[in-house]
DNA sequence: CACTATTTTGTAACGCGTTACAATTATTCC
DNA sequence: GGAATAATTGTAACGCGTTACAAAATAGTG
């Protein structure tokens, strides 16, 4: 046997496994506490490791809440996915999904906020924070259903592009323009869909 | 003469002459050096005092960058109402300021994070951070360009409404997720000013 | 001037995200 | 077992926003 003395690298297993402990247990103190309350030191004290710890496996604060991201949209896309069971009419179904996504966001404003407003964590340059493919993935969801409409092909993608941000600026304003008499999001993301379809 | 004695309270006009001067420290900083280079130790040595008194005047960094969201969007609308100079058609004012608005916050990211996305510096609940007449006021301007066209008295509010949270969410996501292939911003703000107009 | 009341400041601290660096620990090979 | 190497941790620190509290400074009256 030729192989390096010395202690060996942790195994690719091993490195998946904390990783996935250290995101679990961010969940966990997410959902029971709140967004403040997730810290690198309460996240370090709850996996049962030192802060430095973290930074082995993690870039930092931004790379664990993009793996919280992950699981937040994944619950908004299933629970949109349940809402169009038995629901045929393709016009019905981007306007229920819609309203399902705008709803959920109005609904859990702590979870808005991580996933979209994150970039305070770090004091630097506006992050892109929504990478990965299982994010971009999600926003198909929305294109497949604007596919399924009378909207032609060709503008699709970017229809689907001005619903989507439409309706994270619905969001975003009812969770924090709170002081302005803002209509019912639900008509609002209803003109914005019927807005997508008839343009 | 019975005042009463020892020092007595600051009178309103040096409260506000102090409170200026800060505001214009922190914009100045702001200006030169982006919104990380803004914190309350920085803007103490700029003004010539300690952090302490910062606090005095203010009640904490959030009341500040009100101030200076003031400023920014007093710029935004003053450059949509240069744009607007000599046109009259209502739908293509309304075009006009929306596409105007929207490059605003591309083309200065540093802003946008300051005014919307600022709730990172408090680590408390969202609040409302976009409160006060001005604002508010701005927002006006595009509801008397939507009531100049041809939408139904009844529907300016909540399609105004519509049209500012979607440039909003433009703005956001072409600033946040920017690795995104997203589509040209002028045709998806195009996109929604049609949808308003027609819906 | 002394006295008084308010303002400002200094000092220290908190927890935050993060980094540097050395010491300790753990795991392998020989 | 010793040696080697990687992982983990302890200690300290940075600047951040903010707070507590006492000391120092200031601005007024008599």
């Amino acid at each position: 046997m030729t192989a390096k003395p010395g202690r060996p690298p942790r195994a690719a297993k091993d490195i998946k496994r904390m990783r996935d402990k250290i995101a679990e247990q961010a969940m966990q103190i997410f959902q029971q506490d709140g967004f403040d309350a997730l810290s690198i030191r309460r996240l370090a004290r709850e996996v049962g490791c030192s802060p430095m710890t973290i930074y082995a496996h993690f870039d930092g604060k931004p790379e664990i809440l993009r793996h919280l991201w992950g699981a937040v949209l994944g619950q908004v896309f299933a629970k949109i996915a349940e809402q169009l069971q038995g629901v045929e009419a393709p016009e019905l179904r981007l306007r229920l999904a819609a309203q399902c996504f705008v709803a959920h966001w109005l609904e859990h404003p702590d979870q808005f906020r991580m996933v979209f407003m994150s970039s305070g964590v770090v004091r630097s340059d506006v992050a892109s924070f929504m990478s990965g493919a299982a994010t971009i993935g999600h926003f198909q969801t929305f294109m497949d259903l604007v596919a399924q409409t009378s909207v032609p092909k060709g503008e699709v993608k970017i229809r689907t592009e001005a619903l989507i941000m439409g309706m994270i600026g619905v969001a975003l304003s009812c969770n924090t323009i709170r002081d302005y008499p803002w209509g019912d999001p639900a008509e609002i993301t209803d003109i914005m869909v019927a807005g997508v379809l008839r343009a």
